[in-house]
DNA sequence: CTGAAAGCGCTTACAG
DNA sequence: CTGAAAGCGCTTACAG
């Protein structure tokens, strides 16, 4: 019960809570006997480091702070499952909280990170968030990674993922089977994410010579929910499109519900592609083309991005682009073309 | 740059930091002159209090540690969620590990826990997790909330969901709808949830006259891969099964990709009942009946239970129970009989 | 190579 | 209601 410290260390092994303190940190300038004794004296007494203490010598800290905007997205947990793995690969754990895309929430984790006097803060931020609302953070000299959304005039690391390129490919793809009337359900273009590949759209489009019907454009919230709506509202219009392009995992499987709900056939009445690709994407019905993120290597690039910050707290800012890749399935109709 | 301590808010101030520390912390006997003043302090200095040092000095910490076993897994990720909303709910914060299953890496993360200090440990212990291995915890003194796994022998506050009834109704469901040959892809019955829901299984063949036939009972190991193998050894038999019922999530989806690659249709060819629904469950090909756990209540009660058992440290154990619900979709064939 | 001592930022009896 | 002072568990110059 009563907890072990590093004075009871030293008194068992007869040394001083200094040689004690260089041991348990791999100091080199001890002599091998007294090590011996004190790694003995550490296990008999099952001694643990207290953190808090040494973090706050100002040690430097082995708790990394994430910071994300939807738990309850798999594109974030797998994210996160990459920051978990390459931080345990460098002995540091992990502090994660979730926005929910609340700002008033976001602040607040944004004071505990920095109450916790975190090692670095990889961040994905809500879409109102400003440079300004985060000079406290910028200020308190915590390394910032800026995780998939941009926010304007912020100096910093940052890594994304090709957006532009990603949703172009996607509706190239769609072009190329032959397709006119294509629609997308966008994010809000408050997201760099949502404006990006919004961008993408209407290249291809123009790029085919086709262009932008702007009637075929729904911009939702990235929620389920809205996916649902709009397809919905897609598929009952005078005209609806051949093809939808969501630009998101959640809004794609509201979709795919109010298409089935029609009792639409997906590719035969509307062919569906979706930016992210999931698990279980190729048992969805039908299974669905997707344009795949790299979730698991976003994580472990922003861990590795914090980590040189931390080794060279001086070094020019950094920003990381990784590419994405279309999965060809069932549900853009390139299998039907083929027959 | 320089942080602000709470000796820079006294002198500005112009009180002690006995002064500064109590109006921080709410304590009433305060004069509301000082607090005033005080409070105008911290806003211009833009003071944030190091928890580290509070925590150092005994106070009641703030982070809660949750240890689950499979990060990847969407069971976990809800419960994860639920923890998250709970803690911010009560104004803490969560250290999330993940173990992958490894009982090396959950050893290393249980010394994090301890080293951190965290108010309270949420626990999904591996499969090999002994009570003995977990003596140092409790000596420490850290509450333990166990969850979803039981451990032999240990005594703690615990928190299941009624397995054995969940498996005994979706089995019990087939059953009803005319099936006589129901297989099991189960989980390894180390693990309690995989006992339990084999018994549950047990039970209901055998309540129903049935018995159990054991070359249609398979255990995997919880893993999508497992999932696909037995799914495809049990349809490739000279006997297939009529119905299958598996016992987790991803061995679930394993074995409708097993059953899709196979050109078998569900349930015509063979009927499927998964245990633990998913939120895209209704999406799949077809959408899926499964026994749905409540994930995010499970999360949120465990939060609870660790708060009572810091408000109460000498209270009897308590271990708390929740039921599941059998969400009927098209995957049983109920719809299909009904016509 | 080793130890005594100062100090990290905070809280909490203890006086007043 | 307020402040001076001790101490939480650790690390790190500084002497030796």
């Amino acid at each position: 019960m009563a907890t072990v410290t590093m004075r009871d260390v030293a008194e068992y092994a007869g040394v001083s809570m200094a040689t004690v303190s260089r041991v348990v940190n791999n100091d080199p300038n001890v002599a091998p006997k007294l090590r011996v004794r004190v790694l003995e004296a550490v296990q008999a007494l099952g001694y643990h480091p207290n953190r808090a203490a040494r973090r706050l010598r100002g040690s430097p800290g082995d708790v990394l702070g994430l910071l994300i905007s939807d738990m309850q997205n798999p594109f974030f947990i797998s994210v996160l499952a990459g920051v978990e793995e390459m931080a345990y690969a460098n002995q540091m754990s992990v502090l994660v909280c979730n926005t929910g895309e609340d700002s008033a929430r976001q602040q607040m984790y944004l004071n505990v990170m920095l109450a916790e006097r975190v090692a670095g803060l990889i961040f994905v931020p809500t879409p109102s968030t400003t440079a300004r609302s985060l000079t406290r953070v910028l200020e308190a000299g915590v390394p910032l990674i800026l995780l998939d959304r941009r926010i304007e005039g912020l100096e910093t690391d940052m890594l994304t993922v090709d957006n532009v390129r990603g949703a172009y490919a996607a509706v190239k793809h769609l072009i190329d089977l032959g397709y006119t009337r294509i629609a997308m359900i966008a994010g809000s273009a408050v997201l760099s994410t949502g404006s990006e590949r919004q961008q993408g759209y209407r290249d291809a489009l123009n790029a085919a010579g086709l262009g932008v019907d702007e009637t075929l454009l729904k911009v939702g919230n990235s929620q389920r929910e809205s996916g649902y709506r709009l397809a919905r509202e897609l598929m009952l219009s005078p005209q609806p499109p051949q093809a939808i392009f969501v630009a998101n995992n959640l809004m794609t499987m509201g979709a795919l519900q109010a298409i089935h709900e029609l009792k639409l056939r997906i590719p035969e009445d509307v062919a569906l592609v979706g930016f992210d690709d999931m698990p279980w994407s190729g048992e969805l019905c039908p299974p669905l083309t997707a344009v795949s993120q790299p979730t698991y290597e976003l994580g472990r690039e922003a861990v590795h991005l914090l980590l040189r910050r931390l080794a060279e707290p001086d070094a020019p800012f950094r920003t990381v682009t990784l590419q994405t890749r279309l999965i060809v399935r069932e549900s853009c109709g390139a299998l039907l073309r083929r027959e």
